[in-house]
DNA sequence: ATTGTAAACGAAAATCATTTTCGTTTATAG
DNA sequence: CTATAAACGAAAATGATTTTCGTTTACAAT
């Protein structure tokens, strides 16, 4: 977890006893979360904490990086902890929502393709993979 | 317009003035559009008009392929015409926010990437290029 | 250890996009 | 012309997310 207390640090941020829990939490699964879900879980150790407050820290962790997003098709926020730097895509489950890491990126030759056909600059992409995860196909 | 209109029917969907303005507005444009900008273009034509009557329309579109919706951080959501049954992509333009079908799709690959590098069976993949236009990068 | 201060928090209310309900109107097939 | 399913408008509901603001806390400096 210095990893992270770190990267709060260098940001301004203070190790606090609830983004301590959010951090506990998120790193115990693989899948991904929404605010609810998190606010839920951390109501079990704390007795007073504001559904804001998960929303805050969420927001934050995904700022330096600490968390990514998923795009659903309810438009809701849903995190999962990654704090991996180099160019890559997530594989969703849609049965238990584990997220997986795809060390995958076609940006390139995108980029080119953009080039090519339209004369545009392409600047930033958004790749998401969603299926069956291994142990969901088998069972 | 035929093509749309003939879409329509065989989902036993009226052809009623309102969803005839809204292709006509869609059509203008190669811009994404929200419910919101499509409810004041709509209030241009017609003095009485719900802005649900744009959400379920714009829903139904989607539904039947007229026009697909795009991801934003703001999680709100945005519409452009396009009923292109081919797999392909879209690249969005930062600055004017013109949406351009980009003919490239690499899923055979990501698949087989997924299950090497997961044991997991990708179903479905979603991929959104951004950047700037042709236009809009050279002025 | 004490203190000053920016950051964090909780509670409550606000915001705001989207959806639902329901009674009325309209498109269109027969 | 009529029947009927579909569409619509108005109003209210929903529900996720954000803002405000007064209080509390982490932690660096003393």
């Amino acid at each position: 977890m210095n990893k992270y207390y770190e990267m709060l640090k260098q940001q301004n941020l203070k190790k606090t006893p609830k983004r301590v829990e959010i951090l506990r939490i998120m790193k115990q699964s693989t899948s991904y979360f929404s605010p609810l879900e998190i606010w839920d879980l951390l109501k079990e150790k704390f007795q007073k904490v504001g559904l804001p407050t998960v929303y805050r820290i969420l927001q934050q962790f995904q700022e330096i990086g600490i968390v990514s997003s998923i795009q659903k098709d309810n438009n809701q926020l849903y995190y999962f902890l990654c704090s991996i730097r180099q160019d890559h895509h997530h594989f969703i489950c849609r049965k238990c929502h584990k997220v997986s890491c795809v060390q995958y990126c076609d940006f390139d030759n995108i980029k080119q393709l953009v080039e090519d056909q339209l004369g545009s600059k392409a600047e930033t992409h958004f790749l998401q993979i969603e299926g069956l995860c291994k142990e969901c196909r088998e069972s």
